[in-house]
DNA sequence: CAAATATGTGACAATAATGTTACCGGGGAG
DNA sequence: CTCCCCGGTAACATTATTGTCACATATTTG
C-alpha cells in the first residue's frame, strides 16, 4: 500500500533535510522541506501536510514556538507533529509532549525508526477519526454496508471490485443527481488523478453487470444507474 | 518470567524519576516518565501503561486529583496505581485507598521493596482478570476459551502461537466487520508498535493454516477469515 | 439517410494486493 | 551455554483489479 501522505521537514541544517527527505521519499511519502519556522508556517498553510517533522533546536528557539503556534491555530491544530532533537533529554521530551507534540525522535536516528514512528503517529491519528460508525445505505432490497464492506440484494451477496463498491456507495449517497465524468473522477477517485474519462464508463458497466447478476429480484438494479447523454450518470429510483 | 509490563512514573523531582526509573529498568520493566499530572495524563492515554507510580505530593495537590480522574475514566479505570509519599501518614494512606489506589509506598524506600510491591499489585490485578470469567467464544464447533487459553474444534485442540490466539480472539469478538491493517495493528498489537503492515498477512496465514490443520470437520474454518481486497480482513460465517 | 458524436462492451496487459515460504534474531527453557 | 520457539521481515509467487483500447451500438444532427 502506497503512503501518499505528505510530510513537512523543518530543519535548519541542509544535510539533515536531505537525509530525512531521501529516507521518506524512499518510504513512499511526499516531502516538503523548510529551513526555518517562517518558511514552515507558510508551507503548512499552503500545502497542508499530513505530518510535520520539526527540529527542536531551530535558531532562537523557534522550533518549540512553531509547535505551540500550530497547536493554537484552528486550521493546523490537528496536524500531528514529531519533534527531532539532538540529544535525548527527558526535560525536552516532557516539554514537547506538553506542547501537544505527538512523538519525539532523537538524533541520530535510524531511517527505520523514523519511518516507523511516522507511520505509527499517522495510524494513531487516523484511527481516532475512523471509529465513527457509518450506517447501512439501502434502496429497496439493495443494501450496502460500509462496516462489513458488503453489498447485498435480498440478502444475497453481490460480487464486485473495490472501485465498483466505492462507485455504488457514492451513488447511493448522491441519488437523483447527475454527475459528469469529471465530477465522478474527482469525487470517487479523488483529485490529482489523471485518467481517461472513458474509464468511468467501463466501471459503470462493471457495476451494472454485478448488479444484474443477482437473480430472483423483480427490480433491475442495474437500471437505477441511468445514463444521461452528454451529461453523465445518475442514480435514481425514478424511471428515466 | 519476563516483566514486559510498562510502568509510568510520575514525580516532579527529576532525581526520584531517575532512581526509580533505573530500578525498574533493571527489574525488567519498561518505563515512561512524567514530571507533572498533565504529562502523565497524556502519556497514559498515549501509551497505556500497565501500572502508574504516582507521587502523592505533586504541586497543587494534582497527584490525588490525577488518581481520581484516572479512576473515573472508563479507559484508564483498570490501570492500577501505586502512590509514592514522602512520609507515612495514616490519613494520607486512608485517603489514597479511598480513591481506589492499589498500594502505597513511602519514601525513602528500598528498590527491593518497590519492585516487590509492583509485582504484587500486577499479580493481583492479573489474577483478578483471570478469575473474571471471560466467556468462551464459539462459532459452530470452534471454541476459544480465554481462561484456559485454548482453541478447539470439535474438542480437538488447535495448535497456534500466542499472536494467532489473540488475533483469533479479536476476530471472534468482532465478526462481520472489516478491519484494515492499521486497525488490526492498533487493536491486536497495541497503539505503540512499529510494525510492517504485511506482518499481519503472515499471521493471518499462520492462523488460517492452524485452523486448516484440524481434520474431520465439514466446515473450513480458515475460510471464515476472509480477505477483503484493499480493505482488510473480516471474520464472517457468511460466504464471501 | 449519412455523418458525427456518445456510450456500451469485451479483451488485454500492466499493476497492485495478497498469499506463501524461508530466514534471521531475540528470549526463554533446560 | 545451547536449543528451540516465535515473531517480524524480506523475497518470491499468485491472483485480482485497473485502466485503456478497439470495436459495436445507439443517438443526434443536418
Amino acid at each position: 500500500m502506497a503512503e501518499d501522505s505528505t510530510i513537512l521537514i523543518v530543519d535548519d541544517e541542509a544535510a539533515i533535510r536531505d537525509v530525512v527527505g531521501i529516507t521518506l521519499d524512499l518510504a513512499g511519502f511526499d516531502t516538503i522541506k523548510a529551513a526555518n519556522a517562517r518558511d514552515a508556517h507558510v508551507s503548512i498553510i499552503d500545502q497542508k501536510p499530513d505530518l510535520v517533522l520539526l527540529d527542536w533546536m531551530l535558531p532562537g528557539g523557534s522550533g518549540i514556538e512553531l509547535a505551540r503556534r500550530l497547536r493554537r491555530d484552528e486550521v493546523t491544530s490537528n496536524i500531528p507533529i514529531i519533534m527531532l532533537s539532538a540529544k535525548a533529554s527527558e526535560d525536552n521530551k516532557v516539554q514537547g509532549l506538553n506542547e501537544g507534540v505527538d512523538d519525539y525522535v532523537t538524533k541520530p536516528f535510524s531511517p527505520r525508526e523514523l519511518v516507523a514512528r511516522i507511520k505509527t503517529v499517522l495510524r494513531r491519528v487516523n484511527a481516532k477519526q475512523r471509529d465513527s460508525h457509518e450506517s447501512v445505505l439501502q434502496v429497496f432490497d439493495l443494501e450496502l454496508d460500509p462496516t462489513s464492506h458488503r453489498v447485498t440484494i435480498k440478502d444475497k451477496l453481490v460480487d464486485m471490485g473495490p472501485t465498483e463498491f466505492r462507485l455504488l456507495k457514492f451513488f447511493l449517497q448522491n441519488q437523483e443527481k447527475v454527475f459528469n465524468r469529471d465530477q465522478i473522477l474527482n469525487l470517487v477517485w479523488g483529485a490529482n488523478v489523471y485518467l481517461e474519462e472513458r474509464t468511468i464508463d467501463v466501471h459503470i458497466r462493471r457495476l451494472r453487470k454485478a448488479l444484474s447478476k443477482v437473480s430472483g429480484t423483480s427490480i433491475n438494479y442495474a437500471k437505477l444507474i441511468q445514463t444521461v447523454r452528454t451529461a453523465g450518470y445518475r442514480f435514481s429510483i425514478r424511471s428515466t
